[in-house]
DNA sequence: CTGTGTCATGTAACCGCTTACATCATCTAT
DNA sequence: ATAGATGATGTAAGCGGTTACATGACACAG
């Protein structure tokens, strides 16, 4: 930028005004600096104007470690409402523990305006909100609602619950759940979900982690229990999909045999054959809405006006598609 | 930090050195120092910090606006990267033309150590490398290699004449192709691959955009034909599935009436059904890569070493699966 | 001719941190 | 006792911008 001044035969002062359109300053003078910066090739260095301002124009995002179609589609919502406002997004996901976590949120201060943090574990949304200072953060770890705090959740119980209300009333009997990892909360709320609206069905339920291989094995040991069920309720579609997968492979027809139902309505879910039901979490608009309400939270801060705390909560709906039909409607759709 | 400093009665210099771990210290300040820390929940602004290294820990990624499960595949692949590295990663997607990837990529400067750029844009790849100045850039655009410029690109002809080989070797005659959206090198260098390789059989080509939207189109086109193409080459995955999915809804079977094989072996290709035959690119290995050679070029930068100006090339391989079948195993798989 | 208001531009402090160098207190060797 | 070495700490100059304020030139009114 020195540089730019002394060929510009100007001060630094009036580089940046120009370059900045602020202030005022006489044709001549902008033009000279204009054609300097243009024989320079100088482009101004960001981080230091954004040492100055203390704004970056950028958001941080915290995910778990889990990586499937789910973060994929999250972030490609987030990302195209941060360009639509101009902004970065810096995503620094893998973090398995609470502890973990702290570090990736503490290593994005002075580098973000403000973040979204999606933690699946419990103690890290209070140090979250504690450890990220002044700096606006939106939860949507999917933990209970903490009052004050800007958060954007998915009733997870409540999808949950329609997901199982679906197979019972599509005739299903013995209803098993592929759970998330315990301690996940979001594993939690569903599996809490499902023992809630068995409606006196005798609860199945076998460990998974959410990742499409976890799904698969927690099929084949569905499979080899003495009573098996006729129903499935996975915690996510990955482990829906890793299911059918596993059913297939067995010989086993879905949904003649065994119904399968998944959460979350990834875009791999329609494409399965059969094409898996699902709850619908309309996860890029999802991950949108949240970047948009951070933002706005960031430009509160700026006017100290009143603040969003809303809880926003999103209630997944049933999308129904082969893999649970009825027995009848199924062997029609053979035919 | 000034602050801190106060606190512990000592001057910022002290800090700075107990927080680093640089210098020498007395026990007696490190623990003030840290105690200071402690109670007034002091983080280091990582701006600053940057300013005054010139170094910030980051690298940016540049990707065009196709978003698919490729690019969340190389992002994943990067992003394990770099969390094995401890480095940030700054994605800016969604950039069309040569002019609106320049803007991002000046966006960069002094945000990020080094950049990655996929730009399927010929002119943007040697303004790229203009416009990065002193900072390191590694190409992974698809286009032709420039000497003396780091890359890793994707042998897209090779691939494209490896599939169309199969088709041809499984018995198929009238192969047609769907390509990507003419301008994008990758595209015209698989339908150049494709041309290449028709060995005599007449090329039917339909025009796509990578999209599995435009696959869908492009199948549709095909089926209208007059004389049927008993295979098809999508110059993409998505592509590809979105011809499956039109075949399946036109009733066409896949493999015994037409064929269709992709490009890339994107995870959703093993899950179709029937299972999608590819020219694999292990593509989160690639990005991987990626981040590992720039962050080297990142180094060696400062070191003033020699520095790393290979074009490495990836050459796909054939992953033959359910959906180009000859005749004969197809029937038998049925059964 | 002088006072004053305007406008364009320059000066310099500051953003929060790093780091070369200066300083100072101890300790050791002579 | 003194010089020199050693080690801990402070001072201050950047890093590359922004911006409040000072300055200077000029035009115009009195």
């Amino acid at each position: 930028m020195r540089d730019v001044a002394e060929r510009a035969q100007v001060s630094v002062a009036s580089v940046s005004r120009v370059l900045n359109g602020l202030g005022v300053t006489s044709d001549a003078t902008r033009q000279r600096v204009l054609d300097a910066v243009e024989d320079l090739r100088y482009v101004p260095h960001f981080g230091a104007r954004s040492l100055s301002t203390s704004k970056n124009d950028t958001i941080g995002v915290i995910l778990p470690d889990l990586f499937g179609e789910f973060f994929s589609e999250l972030i490609r919502g987030m990302d195209l409402a941060a360009r639509a406002h101009g902004k970065h997004l810096i995503v620094s996901s893998s973090h398995d523990g609470a502890e973990d976590t702290l570090a990736a949120i503490r290593s994005m201060r002075g580098r973000v305006d403000g973040m979204i943090v999606l933690s699946p574990h419990l103690g890290a949304t209070n140090l979250a909100s504690e450890f990220a200072g002044r700096m606006p953060v939106l939860l949507m770890n999917g933990g209970t609602a903490e009052a004050g705090r800007a958060a954007i959740m998915i009733d997870n119980h409540g999808g949950a619950v329609g997901a199982v209300e679906h197979l019972i009333a599509t005739g299903r009997r013995r209803i098993a759940h592929i759970r998330g990892a315990a301690g996940n909360i979001e594993a939690d709320t569903r599996a809490a979900g499902y023992a809630a609206a068995l409606d006196g069905h005798a609860p199945i339920i076998v460990e998974g982690d959410f990742s499409q291989a976890s799904g698969h094995r927690a099929a084949t040991q569905l499979l080899a229990m003495p009573e098996r069920p006729d129903a499935v309720f996975a915690a996510n579609d990955m482990m829906a999909v890793g299911a059918l997968l596993a059913f297939q492979e067995a010989g086993v027809r879905c949904p003649e045999d065994i119904a399968v139902i998944g959460f979350d309505d990834v875009p791999i879910a329609a494409l399965m054959r059969p094409a898996l039901t699902t709850m619908r979490v309309n996860i890029a608009e999802i991950g949108r809405r949240g970047v948009e309400r951070l933002i706005g939270l960031v430009q509160a801060g700026q006017h100290a006006d009143a603040q969003d705390t809303a809880c926003e909560i999103v209630r997944p709906i049933l999308v129904e598609r082969q893999s649970t039909a009825a027995a009848s409607s199924a062997r029609f759709n053979k035919g």
